[in-house]
RNA sequence: GGCCCGUUGGUCAAGCGGUUAAGACACGGCCCUUUCACGGCUGUAACAGGGGUUCGAUUCCCCUACGGGUCACCA
C-alpha cells in the first residue's frame, strides 16, 4: 500500500509551495487507495513557534487535505511528533557506528570555522579528522563528556537513484560531505530523522521540494547501510514569485492564510495550486478534491518553477463564486455588505445576486458597492459614452426631463421604471442607451457599477433615486 | 566556484521524431446588451542560441547562454 506524509516543521506559517506539496501526497496517495500521514518535524528546539501546529491543522482541514493519521488524529506508527521520538535516533545511529558507517566526531565548531576560512570559497568539506579514531580514543573522549556529533560516513564511488520526475541521476560521492546525523545536543538532524520516521512510518513515496534533490543520495547511502527499501522519489519544482525569486515568507509574499483574509475560497486556492506544476491529461481545469483525485497522475507533474500568478487565481475564484449555491455565497457575502453598506434600507440579497458574477474575490465588494451610502464626487465626462452616444449636454436634459416622469411612477419595481424609461427614449427618438446610460451614471457616479439603470433606481428606492437625479442635473449645470 | 537540475507565447501549460505547435489566464476585436459582468465567436503572441544524429528535430546527443538548487550541529 502507498504511503505519504507531509512533514512540515512548525513555523507559523504555510507558504504556498508547502501547501502544494501536502497536496500532491495527498493526491497521490488517494488516488492510489494509500494513506497520508503528518508528521510534525520539531527537532529545532531554538526554532519552536507557540500555536504554529495548529496553524498546519487549520489550513489542512480548511484545504480539504485529510491525514489518515498524524499527532491529532492517532494511527499506529506513532508518535507523530518528531521531538516526542526522539529516543530511537540514537541507536540507530550507533548501529551505524557498530557497522562501520557512521563514526563520533569531536570536532569544535571552531576547527570547522577554521577549514572553511582556509579553504578557497569559503566552502570546505569536512576533512575526516575524527573518521579514524581507535576505539579506545573514542570511549575515553566519551568518558570524559567531550561532546561529540556522530557523523556518516560516506564511501567511495558513485551514486544513482531515479527521480520519478527527474529520471536517473548520479552524484560522486566525492561531493557528498560526511553529514552529521546526531546533533551535539543528542538530537538527530533532520536529514537523520527523515530517513528513520519515513522507514520506521513504512513511507513508500517521498515527495518534496527539488531543493533535497542534491541530498537524496545521502539519504540512499543511509537506506542502503540499513538495508531498507529505499521509496520512491517524487520531487517537484520550487513555486516562484518571479523568474528569480521563490514564494517566500521573508518576500512578504502571500501565504494560504492571507489568501483566505484576501477573500480567496481555500477551494479555489487549492485547485490553483493543484495546476502549478501539474498538468492533467485532459484540459479541465476546474476540479474538485474528488476530480483531483481521480486525475492526479505524477506524469503530469512539471521539471521546471512554476511562476504564482495571482491573476489566474482571481479568475479561478470568480469562477467558484459563481458556482456557488446562493445561500451559501449570500452567508459569506453579507458579512462585507454590512461593512460597507451602512445604510438600513437596502436589500442586501438583492444586491448579493447581483454582484456574484461580478466578483473575483470577496474583497472586491467594498469597492463594488461603495455608491450606496452616498455618491462620492465624480467627473462629469462620465457622462461621455461613444457607444451610448451620450455626452454631459444631452445627460443634462434627459435627466432634467427625467425627474417629473420619476415622480409620477407609482409602482417602483423593475419592469415598470424600466418600461418607463425606454417608452421615455423611445417618444424621444433615443436611443435606450441615451437614457439609461445618464441615469446610471448619475445613480451611482462610477464607471461600472453591479447592475443597471431601472436595477440601481429600485435598488435605491425612489426619494433617493429622484434625489440623486436632481443632483445630477446640478452637477451638470453648474459645469455648462 | 564544484556538483545537480531546468529552459515551449507576458503567465500556467499540452506535446514525448513527421502537428496548421493544443488549451487556460491576461490583452485586443466582434456579437449579445440598459452599465459592469456573464455567455458566444475571434485576434495578437512561443519551441533560449549553436552544433550534431536522422529522410525529418520542439522532441534524441553535445556545447554555450541564462535561471534555479545545493555544498549547516536549519528544516
Amino acid at each position: 500500500m502507498i504511503r505519504t506524509r507531509f512533514a512540515p516543521s512548525p513555523t507559523g506559517y504555510m507558504h504556498i509551495g508547502n501547501l502544494r506539496t501536502a497536496l500532491y501526497e495527498y493526491l497521490i496517495a488517494r488516488s492510489n487507495g494509500g494513506k497520508f500521514i503528518l508528521r510534525i518535524e520539531d527537532t529545532d528546539q531554538e526554532r519552536f513557534v507557540e500555536g504554529a501546529v495548529d496553524v498546519i491543522y487549520k489550513t489542512l482541514k480548511l484545504a480539504g487535505i485529510k491525514p489518515d493519521e498524524g499527532p491529532n488524529i492517532g494511527g499506529e506508527y506513532g508518535p507523530y511528533i518528531q521531538s516526542e521520538r526522539k529516543n530511537c535516533y540514537m541507536d540507530y545511529a550507533i548501529q551505524l557506528v557498530e557497522q562501520g558507517d557512521a563514526y563520533y566526531c569531536f570536532c569544535t565548531k571552531e576547527r570547522l570555522e577554521g577549514l572553511k576560512v582556509s579553504s578557497k570559497d569559503n566552502i570546505a568539506k569536512y576533512d575526516r579528522h575524527c573518521a579514524n579514531l581507535s576505539k579506545q580514543e573514542v570511549d575515553k573522549l566519551i568518558k570524559n563528556n567531550t561532546p561529540f556529533v556522530i557523523r556518516q560516513k560516506i564511501k567511495e564511488g558513485s551514486t544513482t537513484f531515479k527521480d520519478e520526475v527527474y529520471g536517473l541521476i548520479t552524484v560522486d560521492n566525492n561531493e557528498i560531505e560526511d553529514q552529521i546525523l546526531i546533533k551535539s545536543d543528542g538530537l538527530p538532524t533532520y536529514n537523520f530523522a527523515n530517513v528513520i520516521d519515513d522507514h520506521l512510518m513504512n513511507i513508500t513515496h517521498v515527495i518534496r521540494g527539488s531543493e533535497y534533490l542534491s541530498s537524496t543520495p545521502k539519504y540512499n547511502l543511509l537506506y542502503e547501510a540499513f538495508g531498507w527499501n529505499i521509496p520512491t522519489y517524487i520531487h517537484v519544482p520550487p513555486v516562484m514569485k518571479n523568474q528569480t525569486e521563490k514564494l517566500s515568507k521573508r518576500n512578504g509574499d502571500a501565504s494560504f492564510q492571507d489568501l483566505i483574509e484576501k477573500g480567496y475560497l481555500p477551494q479555489a486556492i487549492v485547485n490553483y495550486v493543484a495546476l502549478l506544476g501539474w498538468a492533467p491529461s485532459t484540459n479541465q481545469e476546474i476540479f474538485t478534491m474528488d476530480e483531483l483525485i481521480k486525475s492526479f497522475d505524477t506524469s503530469g507533474l512539471s521539471k521546471s518553477p512554476a511562476i504564482f500568478d495571482m491573476t489566474k487565481l482571481t479568475w479561478m475564484n470568480g469562477e467558484y463564486i459563481k458556482n456557488l449555491d446562493f445561500e451559501e455565497f449570500y452567508n459569506i457575502a453579507i458579512l462585507k455588505l454590512e461593512d460597507s453598506i451602512k445604510r438600513k434600507d437596502i436589500d442586501l440579497r438583492l444586491i448579493a445576486q447581483y454582484i456574484k458574477t461580478r466578483i473575483g474575490t470577496f474583497n472586491d465588494i467594498a469597492e463594488m458597492v461603495s455608491f450606496i451610502d452616498c455618491v462620492s464626487d465624480y467627473d462629469v465626462s462620465l457622462y461621455k459614452h461613444k457607444k451610448m452616444k451620450t455626452d454631459e449636454e444631452l445627460s443634462l436634459k434627459v435627466l432634467s426631463e427625467m425627474i417629473p416622469v420619476m415622480e409620477s411612477i407609482d409602482n417602483w419595481d423593475n419592469d415598470t421604471i424600466y418600461e418607463t424609461l425606454t417608452d421615455f427614449a423611445a417618444k424621444n427618438s433615443m436611443k435606450n442607451g441615451q437614457v439609461l446610460w445618464p441615469i446610471r451614471t448619475a445613480l451611482s457616479g462610477k464607471p461600472t457599477s453591479p447592475c443597471g439603470a431601472s436595477e440601481l433606481a429600485v435598488l435605491l428606492g425612489k426619494e433617493d433615486t429622484i434625489k440623486r437625479i436632481k443632483d445630477a442635473v446640478l452637477k451638470l449645470s453648474s459645469i455648462n
